[in-house]
RNA sequence: GGACCGUUAGCUCAGUUGGCUAGAGCGCUCGCCUCACACGCGAGAGGUCACUGGUUCGAGUCCAGUACGGUCCACCA
């Protein structure tokens, strides 16, 4: 790294009479890459590396303006960490693993996965792709699960080249050469052996029990998955029958029930008030029949139970929702599904059903979708007159799959679980605790954190009945009858990965034994995607592939996310670390916001209301758009706003114009463009660096602090003042001052702008790059971070300190005469005959060493001053001519 | 129901440990071709800092509460 100030290996200094944006972006960026400038160098110690744990983009359709927010956020982290001196880690992920990229696929090849087919090594993609109507007319083909994972990577790697055209235009500082893609090998490699040695260690088990369901996937699903969407309902009461010779305290012989799924009647195993609900503590302990299907149930106490909903009593049935589950489990009740994994009413009627009228109810039930055996149950209690009144229309919130449409339903399946702290106290204590070693910006993104580890109520499902991800690597031996033994799965060695045991036979088996008696059998499932994507820092780090990498980056120093996504990939990726490496993944966590729309509402694909990326660089520039993003806080949701982005553009074409002024000195006499803090001995020039050395202290503050819109804030407020002041007071002195003076203002303006390119080169890359050519060898973004001591000491002259208001009070003195000129309406130029100016003593006495610059900035032949009580100005223009 | 965040000029937002007449940009109004920049420059108007109490010599800033907006979680018979 060459001395910031030195310009010892400058080239010739070629400064255009136009400059311009247009083109920056690709020019320098194939300059970038050319030259590695953002290459990490793997040698640099741990100490002095800083690594980011980039979020992997889902490579399922296009990148929008959320993300070049966020993701310039991290740039100017990690470009302003670079030139602190940190070597900076910074690989791009792709997130190409799971339903979004699965569902794509299948539509744009027309395929469907059948992962008992065996892998077909000839396979060719069909050459009908991308044409729906040539698909709908010859269907769908099954293909195995391997050949389905080859069509995904044929796809996403077109996304992939987009969106990295797409982050390269936006200038991320990413070492290109570092990336990975979550379903690539490397990364199914790292998922799998993550998930055996959760297995090894008893962090991994797999239960057979009910759990969230996705009837339109048809795959469970996990509580981090899980979304609220308000729908319409209606309460049916229902009647149901107490005993003869007992009634109710109304007199009658019915129990009414509140439902809003009456097609689950047949699924009804008890009724549930609250204990201390003295309306139905007599009935504890009996039984009751339902209506149509005759079925005897108990009445049962417990506190769960809402004295408040409905009748004060809730039929439980298996599984109507989560709290019916807890019922079920806490009662001890038994098991009476009637929906399937298509979210139909089986075929077959549970146990328990005996009367033939209820047999035949439930015929009329059998095979339909909920919604219909919803419609035809209701149709069936009105027959029996059990359905009392009319069901009472409402709204509610009901649970969804995050990526489904259709209300989850809860199945009983055996499923793969990794503990998380939702059923042991002790691994949820340890890892909110995780959190604290985690710094948090902002800092009340912790709460999040916390509330979600101690709002768990079960561990972390992870198994997926999908196709398209990474494959649980287990098999199973079949015992006599050709039935799998799950209690003793087959693992594969960790040598040997990654496997798919839907293809590969497993360990001491041969091909020819899969499902045969005594044979084996694969586990069909995937992994949850966030099986994977938990993994991206021991991915990212060459965990076990790259132990010399993986010692100089993990755990990694920055997590830049979304705060949406605490509960799953933060979460996630926490636990995994906690297991693996018994650490927290990251030091820091950087929440970035969302954007709004500007009705302020969150900007989503189904509003409409998408800009796209690309359009944004194209019209306002990547430096502008980047300006715009960079101005939102962390962790504040942001307006999407035009008019910042015009800001932005205007802020890097005045930064171009300046630098030509600054620049504009030594080519035409000779001298070359250096620095030298000698030459600055002018008191205006020094109390202007004053002020820039406490710029550069608190940009550096707010960097540290990963608060980067305020060290832009600073950075840009008082680069303005520069050049409305500063560079207007010192413009004659430059141009035709004694030679003293002019080489003091020359080398200032120098000094003041090397040190704002610096400053400015985290927002605006492009161009503080493309000014920095024009004067300076190697790239800006190479550079050192500013100091403010240097500054200082170019501020000191023979050890004697200026007093840096001067420039304040030079630029106030200025103002005033400037006032006087726009109140009559006269252009800046007019000269000005004559000019008493008052202030008080003290900053008189400041402005007399710099009066020749205010006097020659103003117009004036003179100034008078006079002492007062406040800055006031008596000013004679030069008459209007004509 | 619980938790967190927010409420400052027409709009978007600063205001760091309480301290001089509350700031910026955009927008608006009025001017100005001034040798870096008209993709510019100068000036001006515009705010009972959501509300109510409290602490303090002093509160936009601290405390308590209320209202409104947002987010997460829980509940959802």
């Amino acid at each position: 790294m060459s001395h910031p100030d030195s310009s010892a290996d400058a080239p010739a200094p070629t400064i255009p009479d136009r400059p311009g944006l247009e083109g920056l972006e690709d020019r320098w960026d194939a300059t970038w890459e050319e030259q590695g400038t953002y290459r990490f160098d793997r040698t640099k110690a741990r100490a002095d590396v800083f690594s980011i744990d980039t979020p992997p983009p889902t490579v399922s359709g296009s990148l929008h303006v959320g993300h070049v927010f966020s993701y310039t956020h991290t740039d100017t982290i990690a470009r302003y960490q670079r030139m602190a001196g940190r070597e900076v880690f910074y690989p791009m992920g792709w997130d190409d693993n799971g339903l979004p990229t699965e569902r794509r696929v299948q539509n744009y090849f027309g395929v469907r996965c059948e992962p008992s087919m065996p892998y077909d090594p000839d396979f060719a993609a069909p050459d009908d792709a991308g044409d729906p109507k040539a698909i709908k007319k010859r269907g769908d083909v099954a293909i195995s699960r391997r050949n389905f994972i080859d069509l995904c990577h044929v796809l996403t790697a077109e996304d992939e080249q987009a969106f990295e055209a797409l982050f390269r235009r936006l200038g991320l500082s990413v070492d290109w050469n570092q990336h990975y893609a979550t379903i690539d090998e490397r990364c199914q490699r790292a998922s799998q052996r993550a998930f055996l040695r959760n297995l090894a260690r008893g962090e991994a088990y797999q239960i057979e029990a009910p759990s969230l369901w996705d009837v339109t996937h048809r795959t469970a699903v996990a509580q981090a998955e899980l979304e609220d969407r308000e729908r319409p309902g209606a309460y049916h009461r229902l009647a149901f029958h107490l005993p003869a010779g007992t009634s109710a305290s109304d007199g009658s012989n019915d129990l009414h029930i509140a439902t809003t799924r009456p097609e689950l009647l047949a699924a009804c195993v008890a009724l549930v008030a609250h204990p201390d609900d003295e309306r139905y503590q007599p009935l504890f302990g009996t039984t009751v029949t339902t209506p149509v299907f005759g079925v005897e149930v108990p009445v049962l106490a417990h506190e769960l139970a809402d004295p408040e909903k409905g009748t004060g009593i809730a039929m439980i049935c298996t599984f109507g929702d989560t709290t019916d589950v807890i019922w079920w489990r806490e009662l001890d009740l038994d098991v009476r599904a009637i929906i399937n994994r298509a979210g139909r009413v089986n075929p077959e009627p549970p146990q328990g059903i005996g009367s033939e009228a209820g047999l035949a109810a439930y015929a009329r039930l059998a095979g339909k979708t909920i919604f219909s055996a919803q419609a035809e149950m209701v149709e069936i209690l009105r027959e029996t007159q059990e359905l009392v009144g009319e069901p009472e229309a409402i709204t509610h919130q009901v649970k969804f799959f995050e990526k489904g449409d259709k209300p989850l339903e809860i199945v009983t399946s055996r499923q793969w679980y990794i503990r998380n702290g939702g059923r042991d106290t002790d691994l949820r204590t340890a890892l909110i605790a995780r959190g604290d070693q985690m710094a948090w910006h902002p800092p009340y993104m912790q709460t999040r954190y916390t509330n979600w580890i101690d709002g768990l109520n079960g561990d972390w499902l992870i198994s997926r009945q999908r196709f398209f991800g990474v494959p649980l690597p287990l098999w199973y031996p079949l015992d006599e009858d050709g039935e799998p033994i799950h209690d003793t799965p087959i693992v594969p060695a960790e040598a040997d990965l990654p496997v798919d045991p839907s293809s590969d036979p497993a360990p001491g088996y041969n091909e020819s034994q899969r499902g045969r008696p005594g044979g084996f059998a694969g586990d069909t499932d995937v992994m949850d995607t966030w099986a994977t994507s938990s993994l991206s820092p021991q991915i990212a780090c060459g965990w076990e592939e790259d132990n010399d990498l993986f010692a100089r980056t993990y755990p990694m120093d920055l997590r830049p996310q979304a705060h949406d996504i605490i509960r799953t990939w933060l979460f996630s990726t926490a636990v995994r670390s906690h297991f693996e490496a018994d650490t927290a993944p990251w030091g820091h966590c950087a929440l970035s916001g969302w954007i709004l729309d500007p009705d302020r509402k969150k900007m989503s694909k189904s509003k409409g209301n998408v800009v796209t990326p690309l359009d944004l660089l194209d019209k306002h520039g990547s430096d502008a758009v980047r300006y715009w993003a960079a101005n939102g806080r962390p962790g504040t949701d942001t307006a999407f706003d035009d008019g910042q982005m015009k800001n932005g553009r205007r802020l890097a074409i005045k930064i171009m114009n300046a630098s030509r002024f600054a620049l504009g000195f030594g080519t035409d006499s000779g001298t070359p463009l250096a620095v030298d803090p000698e030459a600055i001995t002018d008191p205006l020039d020094r109390a202007m660096l004053l002020g820039l050395a406490g710029l550069v202290d608190e940009a550096t503050q707010a960097f540290d602090g990963f608060d980067y819109a305020r060290a832009l804030e600073r950075t840009e407020a008082w680069f303005w003042t520069f050049t409305d002041d500063h560079v207007e007071l010192v413009k004659s002195r430059a141009y035709e001052g004694d030679e003293a003076g002019a080489e003091s203002a020359r080398h200032a303006l120098r000094l003041a702008l090397s040190t704002l390119l610096r400053l400015f080169a985290p927002f605006l890359p492009f161009v503080t790059e493309e000014v920095w050519s024009w004067w300076r060898g190697g790239s800006v973004h190479r550079q050192a971070w500013p100091t403010s001591d240097k500054l200082r000491d170019a501020a000191t002259v023979d050890g004697e300190h200026v007093d840096p208001t001067t420039a304040a009070v030079a630029a106030a003195a200025l103002a005033e005469i400037r006032r006087h000129k726009t109140t009559e309406k006269r252009s800046l130029a007019t000269p000005v005959t004559a000019c008493t100016l008052t202030d008080t003593a003290e900053r008189l006495a400041l402005l007399r060493p710099v009066l020749g610059d205010v006097t020659a900035a103003a117009r004036a032949t003179g100034i008078d001053l006079v002492e007062g009580d406040a800055l006031s100005a008596e000013v004679t223009l030069e008459p209007a001519a004509g």
